[in-house]
DNA sequence: ACCTGAACACCGTTCAAGT
DNA sequence: ACCTGAACACCGTTCAAGT
């Protein structure tokens, strides 16, 4: 009684176009997760011939850059008076959207592919930020890499793919290794090990969907926030 | 007259192993990159049908998991008097492992397979680590957190996985749209342009095998250890 | 201009069969 | 115990053909 009716999406009729191919990818990715995510199920979604999207769309590189320039569309925070706070914001915000919509994190992770559809407000915004912090030349650079990369390096750990356990193989061996940590070997793990399990990066078979990672989340950002601000002041940077 | 011998890995005889089979994997990631980075190819790599390969690895996965584990087998530094000194390291041993590997990064980025083959020792010398700095019960778990992301973060896209470009297309269009941007839109980001085309994230056609963002990886791990420093430091916690 | 439909060269994985 | 070999249910993408 579960599968009355499968999801037939498309009335036809409606012409096809890549606004409509990214949004039923979209709902794809985020119904079914990346093990389904394909060219092909995107078109059944859409009732129609794979190949059609290939009008389109030229590939499927092209249609992920623009998933993810739609999702990010809207990160970019109002301007704030604080640049530390602005950062912060967009830190927050920019969790935000992978906490919504987790299974496109191993589409950032290690992939070039944003860079094929490049938001320039965003990376005017981060650029004009930090120029205010007080970078400027090859540290504002240096500086804009390490804010790009603590966007999606803590949320896309966060939320990371867990691969399919239907047995929980995973979480049985991680427990049983976590939990029969020698003391001697390993003492500072033994001796948080409640709290690690499932929480600490490593030692989880949940992401961040299940078992949430906040309270590093703000360490982190936090941390990389203070350290760049400690970076201008010595420098003697200020405005 | 560049392919003479098609590298006819396997004299046969030897018989096959999961060390070998993780072996070739790595020689074939390496050469090949990810794009041919699949089960079949180990397979032929190693002279033999890609069903053996399921005797000795349970799957694709675990074989990946096992992968990374060989490959970080040696991150771990010495212990050093200076618990800052002893991230840095790590954080440097790290990325000289991407370095070398580069085609990794799409399978660390946004997976967590690498739960899959957890380094306890890794672990505790991290938290070991934090917790001579002075952290502690929740707040060692979240710095332990937001180092494993620092860890990866900037490593993986650095040297992210390119997608195939053959006709530039992609380098074009950054350097049309980064070259041609607006200052009055984009004051920074055109005042900056040369610094930033194909070196700042978001603005590459090539990863850090071509092109280096070391400057940015210093300034990234400096930031964020200072920052953990300062969090302890301010809370007084001290020995 | 836009979509169908067949086809190509791939995948990971299961499972029975061989030795 | 370890590997072969056929088979299954998938992929992304090309290209000619339809309308």
């Amino acid at each position: 009684m579960a599968r009355e009716k499968p999801a037939k999406r498309k009335a036809k009729s409606v012409p096809l176009s890549s606004d409509a191919i990214i949004a039923a990818a979209i709902d794809l990715l985020d119904r079914e997760g990346l093990d389904n995510f394909s060219i092909r199920n995107i078109a059944k979604a859409l009732g129609v011939y794979p190949t059609a999207l290939y009008w389109h769309v030229p590939n499927r590189h092209h249609l992920i850059a623009r998933l993810i320039a739609a999702l990010f569309a809207d990160v970019l925070p109002e301007p704030d008076p604080d640049w530390q706070v602005w950062l912060k914001t967009l830190f927050r915000r920019y969790r935000n959207v992978v906490r919504a919509h987790p299974n496109i994190s191993p589409l950032i992770g290690g992939h070039l592919v944003s860079s094929a559809s490049a938001d320039l407000k965003l990376v005017e915004g981060i650029l004009a930020t930090l120029a205010r912090a007080g970078f400027a030349g090859e540290d504002l650079v240096s500086a804009y890499n390490a804010v790009i990369t603590g966007l999606c390096g803590y949320a896309t750990q966060e939320f990371a793919h867990v691969f399919p356990d239907p047995d929980g193989d995973l979480k049985a061996s991680l427990t049983a290794s976590v939990e029969g940590a020698d003391p001697a070997l390993y003492p500072t793990l033994a001796a948080e090990r409640h709290l690690l399990l499932n929480r600490a990066l490593v030692l989880r078979w949940q992401n961040g969907t299940e078992s949430s990672l906040e309270p590093g989340f703000e360490m982190f950002t936090d941390a990389l926030i203070a350290g760049l601000a400690q970076k201008v002041h010595r420098d003697g940077n200020l405005e």
